[in-house]
DNA sequence: GCATGATAATAAGGCAGACATACTAATTAG
DNA sequence: CTAATTAGTATGTCTGCCTTATTATCATGC
């Protein structure tokens, strides 16, 4: 048969990865009986790195719009992890910051990611899994930095 | 110390690389005006390689419930893709099979593919990107095989 | 034969993640 | 002072995937 399409090509390949770790992460962050899904661990993760910052460039770290960001924050906020204050600069603007509370289900998302890690690199060598994720970083640095998501094709709406 | 997660750490990681291949795929599937989304494509790979199929099967090899890829042949179908069948020896079970449409877009979809794998490749090096290849298919298929993940499913493919 | 339980597909409904559009309010440019 | 721009958000849609029934159908045991 002609098979012109390839499930091993690297689309479906880390399209499968992604989820089935996911998957991982969301059994793992479950069980620890954390009040936040994986993805909003994710958000709590960039605001560690950036500290206090306005919504748009958190978004823009994160790699979402700031709709979506809102989202996420709304639950973060409800669930008192991160707090919204005015930026004194800019009354439109607001200032997310993380709370004291935080800190704390931060360490425990820690240690769940360990756990997930440790179950996803599990048979494969120690020096291949380094390789993989030194490639990864690389190539996330790439897609993310010069707005790889419009390569060539521009707007053309 | 408040920063105790690490945005880098390999879940984050395959996350994000999988949002952007996503989003590069689904670009560059929806340039070529092909009526089917990425996930569609990806069954639609997977039929192609295991032919004539009973659809519970099938959605074990998609690692997804049969009720998902109901869902998603109900579309196929409804753009005249993919055929259901009843199956002569079991007239619960029906025969998924590619219809000669599909053919055509499975081809498209493989250049769509082999756009997006460029656009995402560019950058790194062939080498590396060879490596980072296979480690993920033999990453995948340690993730896939022992099911770190569903309760009992131990489904070969 | 017929009750019983398992199995194949589906209906119904839910949930999380992500997006676009349109709106309000505030800022900045002219 | 007006006009354009920007920050955040309400609303609604879409995709992907799940769970829990429901309806046939099969496959047994008796």
């Amino acid at each position: 048969m002609r098979n012109k399409i390839d499930p091993d090509s690297i689309g479906f390949l880390i399209n499968d990865i992604a989820r089935i770790t996911r998957s991982v992460f969301e059994r793992e962050i479950e069980a620890a009986d954390l009040s936040v899904t994986a993805a909003e661990a994710r958000v709590l993760a960039h605001m560690a790195r950036c500290g206090a910052i306005r919504q748009h460039l958190l978004a823009e770290s994160l790699g979402m719009t700031p709709m979506s960001l809102t989202g996420f924050l709304d639950k973060l906020e409800a669930a008192d992890l991160v707090r919204r204050d005015a930026d004194p600069d800019d009354r439109r603007a607001k200032i997310v910051t993380m709370t004291a509370r935080a800190g704390d289900i931060l360490a425990q998302i820690a240690q769940a990611g360990e756990r997930a890690e440790q179950t996803i690199s599990q048979g494969l060598c120690p020096d291949d899994w380094q390789t993989f994720r030194s490639i990864a970083l690389q190539l996330r640095g790439n897609l993310s930095g010069p707005r790889a998501l419009s390569p060539k094709t521009e707007d053309a709406l």
